[in-house]
DNA sequence: CTGAAAGCGCTTACAG
DNA sequence: CTGAAAGCGCTTACAG
């Protein structure tokens, strides 16, 4: 900032008073359509810009949102939250708002502080990106200001959340298997691990429940240990013929183990993944998997945010944002 | 925000006045140890928050800085910015500054509009991160804030620049393969492209020239068009023992054309890359490549761009980072 | 159509 | 140690 021309600089060499000054350059009804012109004219001159604190402090509305992310979600390779964030900053744009970034750190998640864009009312919402702990669920319910959870949600809170379709993206994924002739279809991930994983089990098993098929323990198929560390995936005896995983790193970590005993994608088996990163597109055979809707993710968190500060109340509860499937060559048409 | 508690509010309950109060919580002189107490206990049980807007108005700073990225990095798979934009988010901190995104779009790269942050004055100083046009260098250079270009430069400018040292850490990376018995080294990248696979040719040309060695045509291999596609990558007749990638992900495409020529990594010729990146520990064998410093890349431009708005004029001009090797198992010791 | 006054929330400089 | 006054840059409500 250090803004030096001021709405008074304009009007002292033009020998009129700010207000007219405000409000030419905000186009308000009041003022000559040529002393607007000239006004607008000096204003380029003197290289004038708008200061938005004043605004800030005359509407109580910062013209900010902060968006925090829980610092162990910001490894070097996490970088969809950071992708989610740029989304949203980009349909905050068009409401005239920015996007400020709040890493919270683990420190303060611990200590149930307040992050700093609250402390200091730098922002008129705040959007909670990534699963906080229990205990800083509540310091975030107390903070007064319209708030948003995203990619998570809490049964006990009642704030808004937004989150992807885990459920769903998967039974329409094993469904799609299921048209392709599969029958014998095995889940890969450790469903005591992570909530999406669990949801996108429940929904593969939906999709063999609704087929009459059976759950069978012997085709779930662990991915990693408790810590979250990938283990090594211990093929079934009788071999199925496709594999629901529960993200593409796994569908990568599965093609090697199967590529290591002689199988080939998807002539021998058929292979599906979800998210759609890096990995679906580096494997070969390309993979087959549920493509995140992030844009949409981040505008109907814009939309619900803006609401939020317009003064809405309106509950949205906890809504699901559906993925896409991106057919590709990692399934084999049975028989 | 919409704040309601003011100072006003806490010295009303106190039966004293607002001066007192701005006093007592930001722990000036002054005020007696017992009010003070009272004034901060009465603050937060009313929830009281500080309201920066005010501040911002008196001493003209907004204790923010803008980030700017041109639209076109920031694609789904350009997460390197991001991870830059996150870093220097965390830096500022520090400072009790926050970085504001705001996506340059191509439209207004093209006719030359100021960036939002910049015409609202929402921030003391800008990092440009990313080539912008030439165009828009000049568009920049109008901007009257503390300002810096980051990971890349402009020979005009006279604005300061922080890059990595690409010349260098291909030069060392080369200087290795020369220490464990290579000679025969092609380098694999289309020099004319971008400006980064040039600075790096000229690291390793470098060190062929410190070693006596002649730079050999066939021994440069293109990567990719004109356009930045990837092509097909040409094996020279008689290979050499090792490859200079100019990048992570082209050290993954020659990976593929060696094995599928029938050539093993390292046994048949090393490969080193650049960037470590995902890439580099997907391959197997994993990837000996340079490591690109963010986190002091991240460091230096906030220590600069802190320096400016607090009203150095010190030029630092075009600043180097280096980055370090990553020594993985992509490369053998000959004879 | 134009502008003087008051106020947003805070801090600084000064008076008591 | 405490506080009244003025001011940061703008806008709103009102008067002329």
């Amino acid at each position: 900032m250090k803004n030096n021309i001021t709405m008074k600089d304009i009007a002292n060499t033009l020998g009129v008073s700010s207000v007219t000054v405000s409000k030419a350059l905000s186009d308000k009804e009041g003022v000559s359509d040529s002393l607007k012109l000239k006004i607008k004219k000096v204003a380029d001159e003197l290289g004038y810009r708008y200061n938005s604190a004043a605004k800030t402090i005359k509407e109580g509305l910062s013209y900010n949102v902060g968006v925090m992310i829980p610092q162990r979600f910001t490894g070097i390779n996490d970088s969809f939250y950071m992708r989610v964030y740029q989304q949203i900053s980009l349909h905050l744009d068009r409401f005239g708002y920015f996007g400020i970034l709040n890493i919270l750190s683990n420190e303060d998640e611990e200590q149930l502080n307040f992050p700093r864009i609250y402390n200091e009312s730098k922002v008129d919402g705040i959007v909670i990106l990534g699963q906080v702990s229990k205990p800083y669920i509540e310091t975030v319910q107390k903070m007064k200001l319209p708030k948003l959870f995203l990619d998570f949600y809490d049964e006990h809170a009642e704030i808004d959340s937004i989150v992807t379709d885990n459920f769903y993206g998967a039974y329409e994924l094993t469904n799609y298997l299921l048209r392709m002739g599969h029958r014998e279809i095995a889940y890969v991930g450790n469903i005591y691990s992570t909530s999406s994983i669990q949801d996108r089990f429940l929904g593969y098993y939906k999709s063999l429940l609704e087929h009459g098929l059976a759950l069978e323990d012997r085709l779930i198929l662990n991915d990693r240990d408790e810590r979250g560390v990938f283990i090594n995936i211990e093929l079934p005896d009788k071999m199925p013929t496709a594999f629901v995983c529960n993200c593409d790193q796994v569908a990568y970590n599965l093609y090697e183990r199967l590529t290591a005993d002689g199988y080939h994608v998807p002539d021998d088996c058929s292979v599906v993944g979800f998210d759609n990163d890096v990995y679906a597109t580096l494997l070969n055979p390309q993979l087959t998997t549920v493509e995140v809707d992030v844009s949409l993710m981040a505008e109907t968190t814009v939309k619900f945010i803006m609401e939020k500060i317009a003064g809405s109340s309106r509950q949205n509860g906890r809504v699901l944002i559906p993925g896409n499937i991106i057919y590709r060559d990692s399934v084999k048409k049975l028989g």
